[in-house]
DNA sequence: GGATTGTCCTACCAGCGGGTAGTATCAGCC
DNA sequence: GGCTGATACTACCCGCTGGTAGGACAATCC
């Protein structure tokens, strides 16, 4: 490797350092204003740049957008692997995925994802490639859950409902969670799994159970 | 009532049509293309009128948000007092609740409170008094929870952590629910509360309630 | 009939903000 | 020292869209 191969390698990786502040600088203030809200100005404001640093950076606004979802994205697909080859029941599968997923939902990407792809912002081929993504998620996450019910440890249910009522339970998190409030993520995790496994209401005829279970 | 107040009272009523009309028409839009993406122009192409027409019912765009999502949270305060009096378990009020919750976010005002409010796509002062609106229907839902914990139909758990769970599960409807899809709101309603009610996991050594509960 | 009021339109304005042209600076290389 | 390519800035443009001025038309009133 030459002197001029290093210092290319060297430049990409400061490159690569710029372009993660931009997305992460963005992604803030997306989740703070709103995507409309936020001027590209605002983005190099914030960065202490001007506004042609970051068109050196990205092609366009949207552009911006779907780099941050994208980094959620891929942190979501790592976090799938890491879940597929657990040598658990399918429930525990499932607690492992959410427990992770909660902790990608708490951060700007995550809230960024969820909060700002939903909507027509961006172009349908952009939008699709984002979607392909999530769907390949919802996928998972029903196969997990058939697993579930299969190997006895998940309650005989249609998947896709399970998964949606889940799903909303965790992706609303992206609207109400404050990093400086109480509620740690795994605490949160934990709940919300333990409402999903045994439910909240007291079987007809076991009102002792509310004592302590 | 002389023929002059006759008048004016039907011209109320007619003004009052047409206000709900450009309501009607500018939530739908709001909810296939985003706020942001829809110009005025397009809300009075939608309806066959000029742009004039709808600054002469309406402030500015932002109002036509704000009257659009205070629909939803006037269905919303009108459902809470349909619940409120029923003599029943606190998790039957819960379900009472939900199950009328599902219809309007299944209309395009509710899908609109949820999807455009969140965002900061509001002045201050419009938002707060939403915000109050949804604010005291998350109290009266703790509420509930707290009663039916008192009352022994649920059991023991942090209420506020049960309402941001079920209200996830059920705001997040508004994000993948399609009119003319294969889901009714009621069976959406009915699949929810049960995994909210029973869970979804089966009880170490009670296999067997996989086949049949 | 003339005045008044309510309703709605055509035509227009103005500012915001996404995006760019063109340039300055600097590091490395010969 | 000059050349090249990467990096970043100043200054600017222009289209879109929210919002309005002013007038047309009709119904009602006196």
């Amino acid at each position: 490797m030459t002197q001029t191969a290093f210092a290319r390698e060297v430049s990409k990786e400061a490159r690569e350092a710029k372009r993660m502040a931009i997305l992460e600088a963005a992604a803030k203030i997306f989740n703070e204003r709103g995507y409309h809200s936020t001027s590209m100005s605002d983005v190099a404001d914030a960065l202490g740049v001007s506004k042609p640093f970051l068109y050196y950076y990205l092609k366009d606004k949207e552009d911006l957008l779907y780099q941050c979802s994208r980094a959620a994205t891929e942190q979501l697909h790592a976090l799938l692997d890491e879940v597929r080859d657990a040598k658990v029941s399918g429930w525990q599968r499932l607690e492992m995925l959410f427990r992770r997923y909660v902790h990608v939902m708490t951060t700007d990407f995550g809230v960024c994802l969820i909060r700002n792809t939903a909507q027509g912002n961006m172009n349908p081929e952009r939008r699709q490639k984002l979607w392909t993504g999530r769907r390949r998620l919802n996928r998972e996450v029903e196969r997990i859950v058939a697993e579930g019910i299969a190997d006895g440890s998940i309650r005989s249910c249609d998947p896709k409902k399970l998964s949606f009522a889940m799903f909303g339970a965790f992706n609303w998190i992206t609207f109400w969670y404050r990093a400086d409030g109480p509620q740690k993520p795994e605490t949160i995790a934990d709940y919300f799994l333990d409402i999903f496994a045994r439910g909240v209401v007291v079987p007809a005829g076991r009102e002792d159970l509310n004592a302590r279970p």
